[in-house]
DNA sequence: ATGCTAACCTGCGCGC
DNA sequence: TGCGCGCAGGTTAGCA
């Protein structure tokens, strides 16, 4: 699924069925994930859960034994169901919890993750990240600096996790649209200013986004199972050949690293 | 060092 | 109606 709007409006909706409650027991069904569901999953079981904590894309469940990381990859949701509720086709994971409700993980082309990091190991996913996107440590400065030189086009640059975190395909297009710059666009010939202007817009469109309840996405589902918005006011995303929103020029369609860029070849240069 | 490619999977929509 | 193709929100190992 996800882009980080809808790994944190996840995270909030799960919230309050799962914290300070015990995992009862874990249920695998399906262990071929990204990485295999590790055995010491079960080490959860019995555990309180402390507290939820959103980096990146990534989803942590802390408990006093340690750390479980869930990654929703491509196609991945978390949903609370209730206890009598029968798995389905992709339903991989459950944990039962102590207010009898389960927490229900669904993942159709398994590129998610569920790893566990026992309490004071490092969590190795995390160790090699850029900053948030909307805390203050993603700056223009920063991105500038790291910018110079660099051949490689903006839009690879900002979906490059040790660049900033988060910023996956449709918010990189939807971010350049809004900064008025073309995805080819070598990074390191951007100006300061340019730059400035793109970091201000990530923030308020992945900041607008989790305002509107996280999506922007077809088939995304909040953790009570309510289907997720339908695709709004997305400017460029998915309209290839189709007039741009605010100056009527027919959008562009490249290809940049096998991911698809739409862009205003008017309102973007 | 940098940056691109393929790969991991299933489902869906399109053209024939 | 069915089949084959290409594409889809992410990440990363491996290669040039």
């Amino acid at each position: 699924m996800p882009e980080l709007p809808e790994v944190e409006t996840t995270k909030r909706g799960l919230e309050p069925y799962l914290v300070q409650q015990r995992i009862e027991s874990i249920c695998v069904r399906q262990n071929k994930l990204r990485f295999l569901v590790p055995e010491e999953i079960q080490q959860l079981v019995g555990q309180p859960i402390l507290r939820l904590v959103r980096r990146a894309k990534y989803l942590l469940v802390e408990t006093p034994t340690g750390t479980a990381l869930w990654h929703l990859g491509m196609s991945g949701s978390l949903r609370i169901v209730e206890h009598h509720c029968a798995a389905n086709k992709h339903d991989h994971i459950d944990w039962l919890l102590s207010n009898g409700k389960i927490l229900r993980y669904h993942d159709p082309r398994r590129f998610g993750a569920l790893l566990f990091f026992p309490l004071n190991t490092p969590i190795q996913p995390l160790l090699h990240l850029g900053p948030e996107p909307l805390t203050a440590e993603f700056t223009a400065e920063q991105l500038w600096q790291r910018s110079r030189h660099k051949k490689q086009p903006i839009k690879t640059f900002i979906m490059d996790n040790s660049v900033v975190v988060g910023v996956g395909n449709i918010y990189a297009n939807e971010s350049l649209f809004l900064a008025g710059i073309r995805p080819q666009t070598a990074a390191g010939k951007l100006s300061l200013a340019r730059l400035t202007n793109l970091v201000t817009v990530i923030k308020e469109v992945l900041a607008a986004a989790i305002q509107q309840g996280g999506t922007t996405l077809r088939d995304f589902v909040s953790a009570e199972g309510k289907p997720g918005y339908f695709a709004q006011q997305l400017f460029v995303y998915g309209r290839a050949g189709q007039p741009c929103l605010r100056c009527h020029s027919t959008l562009c369609e490249i290809r940049l690293a096998q991911r698809s860029c739409v862009y205003c070849p008017k309102c973007q240069r």
